[in-house]
DNA sequence: ACGCATTGTAACGCGAGTCGTAACAGCTAT
DNA sequence: ATAGCTGTTACGACTCGCGTTACAATGCGT
């Protein structure tokens, strides 16, 4: 039921992250495990954060994998959710 | 925190919104507007629940599509969890 | 002013995943 | 036997995460 434009939860690493702890990209992208690109693509929105990212993430920055998967799936269920309309489902009932 | 084998959001499908309706999947395929595949490759676990199909679903069962959506992450998550050790990702700290 | 690090991004390929159609075999019920 | 439902295979289209390489732009220290 969360209606509001939710950030990229790339947005959240490079605000929450990375930013405060004064940390360059190429630096936490080398921790990671992951390429520049790859992490650049994530903070500015390109991509999502994978299952398997959101386990790196946990590690690197202590926190629980759990809240990058919701983050990311309430994203993605945002922008499913502007088509609902389109969708052409019918309602189903006991048969 | 949750450590146990997820059941596959298909399986839940199944059981807990076709069989009480007794529909047949021939059927709920063609009302939730995708071919009899792909309901039948959710159903058995050899496909994931879409973020669209989520909210297929909650149109079709009248379920809430975040629930779809956290099954799937749940399910996902776990099985990247299951190779956190080889994932070779160092701990960041302030720099 | 000159290097140097950092950053975003484009081009390319790779592998995986969702989806569609078409077709097949197996099952059950009429 | 005919019909319906089911799981599954094969094929192709499309999207997405990820890697490498290379380029342009920015900022910083000397």
């Amino acid at each position: 039921m969360l209606m509001h434009n939710p950030p990229h939860p790339g947005e959240v690493v490079r605000e929450f992250c990375i930013e405060p702890l004064g940390l360059s990209v190429t630096a936490v992208a080398k921790s990671l495990g992951v390429s520049r690109k790859t992490l650049s693509s994530i903070l500015n929105g390109h991509a999502g954060i994978s299952p398997e990212m959101a386990v790196r993430l946990s590690i690197a920055f202590g926190t629980s994998s759990e809240s990058w998967m919701n983050q990311q799936s309430q994203f993605d269920l945002w922008r499913a959710e502007q088509h609902r309309a389109e969708l052409n489902v019918e309602r189903l009932v006991a048969a």
